[in-house]
DNA sequence: TATAATAATGACCAGGTGGTCATATTATGA
DNA sequence: TCATAATATGACCACCTGGTCATTATTATA
């Protein structure tokens, strides 16, 4: 079965990437239901039947873009997993939330609309996504947490479920806050390092 | 100055109660930019420039709708609060938590309008009032740690602005997933007992 | 170069939006 | 009862939306 990205891709990789950067800019900008096929051709520099030639709906543009976002988070992620399977939990947490404010620094709009996919609540097929998301904090997480059980740096009797949940919470919403700080300018009132520290030492201690 | 709300609040009670309804409705189901004035309107049962007439804009009739679901919040927090007053911290964290439950299932709409509120980007005004809400949730989580501190509950050395912001970010992420899971009918998957105690260990454990 | 195939274009469509305002209805008071 | 003031009404406005498609421009083939 051919996608609708297909044509798509056919495209010289210039063309691609204006149209790519411009719907990052509006889906970043916008939320799913506001955002402007209009404004993403005028940025694009190309026309409206064109755009809707590569992509059917306004739908699998979302589509494309937020996989493309997830897509890269997900690399942070992994990267930062295997670079710091032989740490102690402590070190890994560090290093984990050092790596999300890292994507955050170097994609501030794929960032904007991944937090966008998690805490709004209009993108289509929003549940399904949400739910894959979940899966996979759950995947990440509960293997961070798991190994730490297994070293006994953390209580091995640990409900590991509410374990990930907690730790979730408070990356997920550190990351945004630390975000939305950023984008309005006031990022000094997170000394960064003190947070990381207070984070790690908040589980550490909380949970042995 | 007469606000924009004098004319509303001079008609009959069941009017305004109409109005209120349709309102609420339309805001807790679609977000602010896609809320239409037409739609409350006819559930209201009354004509547009009426609507417009008590309101003068969309935005002071949101304004209006979410100071009442804010009010209401802040009414069952203040309740525990002062009905706990002497509980020690675990018993207090529990009832906080059951709290929030209540008015989840008490007053369903009003929380998706709150949880719209906080977690997506897009209302009118949207950093002023998350900036009011952060200083709500910091007196009030502050003064139940605070109080927790004092008594030796807690490490009385404890960062409390990092202690706060933790408990904030758990306890809004347990009842924004609980209201989510609530309105899809799979309820169930939140043992709410269980969590509770969960949250409750986790803490007090986690900072004495 | 002539022809066929492919790709790009933007005027156009139906349907929605927040907001307005001349007109119609109702309430008030003498 | 009649005149005046206050309120309710919905047709209407300009503007924007996602999406379409006949026409035009470009490219590939021969």
């Amino acid at each position: 079965m051919i996608s609708s990205t297909n044509k798509f891709e056919q495209l010289p990789k210039e063309k691609q990437a204006r149209i790519v950067d411009a719907s990052v800019v509006e889906f970043s900008e916008r939320n799913y239901e506001t955002a402007s096929m209009n404004k993403v051709v005028e940025r694009a520099g190309i026309a409206k039947g064109s755009l809707f030639n590569y992509f059917k709906t306004k739908s699998s543009l979302y589509h494309y873009i937020y996989h493309l976002a997830i897509g890269e988070v997900k690399a942070y992620l992994r990267k930062v997993r295997d670079e710091t399977v032989d740490l102690p939990f402590e070190k890994r947490l560090t290093k984990i939330v050092d790596s999300g404010v890292q994507f955050i620094t170097d994609h501030p709009r794929l960032a904007r609309i991944y937090f966008r996919l998690i805490y709004s609540a209009d993108s289509p097929n929003r549940q399904k996504i949400v739910t894959e998301l979940q899966v996979l904090s759950n995947d990440y997480l509960g293997e961070i947490i798991q190994d730490a059980m297994d070293r006994n740096e953390l209580d091995p009797n640990l409900d590991k479920g509410q374990a990930v949940f907690f730790l979730d919470s408070i990356l997920n919403r550190f990351l945004k806050d630390y975000h939305e700080a950023k984008s309005h300018g006031d990022v000094d009132q997170f000394n960064r390092d003190e947070w990381v520290k207070g984070i790690t030492i908040f589980f550490t201690k909380g949970l042995k």
